[in-house]
DNA sequence: GATTAGGGTCTGGACTCTAGACCTAAAGAG
DNA sequence: CTCTTTAGGTCTAGAGTCCAGACCCTAATC
């Protein structure tokens, strides 16, 4: 009757004694400062901080920014080359150097890597359809003539972004601007939260022409209805452009398992 | 009210290799394992699982339920005792207990603890009162017949608390149990961290037995809402309930600040 | 070919965490 | 009243983490 993780009992034990010693704790393990240092970098690179081919600061130049020893930073950077986020150079004008075969580039890549976690992506869909639009409605209550002009500038760099990588960079700049507007930090955090979460295991979201162009649209009128206040449109245009980025994803994995039954392997 | 700690150059330079060097980077602190051990106990309190004059676990118990030693787990008690969390008692049948003087008992609590931080609070309350309807929507929107019964033997148990400490208790198992109906472990996540945080500080909220029949009556409506799927109906009135008890805790902050200007000082 | 800006390596000291032994206080059993 | 038991209180040795800093190696540039 114990160890459950949410029975009904659960609800009504939980002030028992012996639940009590023992429902709520699951074991603590020691944080190091590498993986802190790795969560860092890996954040900054899945938000679009530092993009393919660009280089990192130097170990030194990490070490002191972070107010970390250099051996931690070594120890972080060293676990993304290993797992294939960043590339190293040595001699002058070396450094670290982030991958540009990183995202799925591959469908090897989508089988291996986010396949086996599809039901945490699911609930972050999820969460992501449900929060984005509520965001959305309340930057419509409450923006700013500032944020106004802030939202703006943002959707003219989506639409002028030369590339893949600018376009990434300025659409989460963009989302990131309209949750602003709803002037509570709090959501903020969660938006810039699901969106580093979802580029984490995703690299990049599918980009093709057609795409951009419908992105393009929806961004145009996801900005008019926050700045004319249209409350309920910015909601409802915010859950269809998530859900379209979330139908992209569903193709791409079922396309892996397409290709995945048809036999290749590497 | 804005405070965003984010300007509008923000967005524009971020790519900028002067800014990406710079930016991003905020000091990394180690974290003990004694300040983890800490922050549970301390959820754990905060959420109720541990009321006033309950004892905690032993110091090997915690130590193995937690998988650290035990120097570590006394480290973290030390710190709560020291804080006036818990009260230790020696030799046999003694223990950690959680001390009843804990929430804002005082005028002087309030005003030395919850005013300083109140502008974090704003954004706590804010985000409460967008998100909490959120899942009730959602829950309204996906409840199944296991989460009805789930819900409804919360609710029972709430309307039978026979003290606030029951009380409090059961109002969050209630609304734990709502937000599971959403299906969605990040909401769940999310609303027990919202009310984590507000009860920490807080301790508990104001109660008395004009607050507790409302509280009654909003729960009632708020289920019956979810269980018949009324989805605007439970959104509505989850938004009242926390804007309910909002209002009652400026009135408690208001009158602490008033306390304060009629000239008793710490 | 000298210089220089980067990564690569090593060391000693401070601190943390663990496991376990052992001490002391207080409640209950006889 | 004494003994036993159950709790917190104390200490130690050893393993591991983290840091500061010195020094080496590589490769681009002057």
């Amino acid at each position: 009757m114990i160890a459950h993780g949410a029975g009904p009992e659960a609800f009504l034990a939980a002030n028992d004694s012996a639940a009590a010693t023992l429902a709520w704790g699951s074991p603590i393990v020691a944080r190091h400062v590498a993986d802190d240092v790795a969560d860092r970098l890996i954040t900054a690179i899945a938000l679009g901080l530092y993009v393919p081919a660009q280089q990192l600061p130097t170990e030194r130049e990490l070490a002191s920014m972070l107010g970390v020893s250099r051996t931690s930073v070594r120890e972080a950077l060293g676990q993304l080359t290993d797992t294939g986020y960043l590339e190293v150079r040595r001699g002058r004008n070396g450094g670290y150097f982030v991958l540009s075969t990183w995202g799925p580039t591959s469908a090897e890549h989508v089988r291996r890597h986010l396949v086996p976690k599809w039901s945490e992506f699911e609930e972050l869909f999820d969460a992501r359809t449900l929060i984005e639009p509520l965001i959305a409605r309340t930057a419509a209550l409450r923006h700013t003539e500032d944020d106004d002009i802030r939202i703006q500038a943002a959707l003219r760099a989506y639409q002028d972004a030369p590339n893949h990588d600018a376009s990434r960079n300025a659409d989460s700049m963009l989302h990131r601007a309209i949750a602003e507007a709803s002037h509570n930090q709090l959501l903020v955090n969660l938006s810039v939260d699901l969106r580093t979460k979802i580029s984490l295991n995703l690299g990049a979201e599918p980009y093709t022409d057609s795409v951009r162009q419908t992105a393009i649209h929806q961004h145009h009128d996801l900005v008019q209805a926050v700045i004319e206040g249209r409350v309920d449109d910015a909601g409802d245009i915010a859950a269809l452009h998530f859900v379209l980025s979330e139908s992209l994803i569903r193709d791409l994995i079922a396309r892996a398992e397409r290709d995945n039954e048809t036999g290749d392997e590497r």
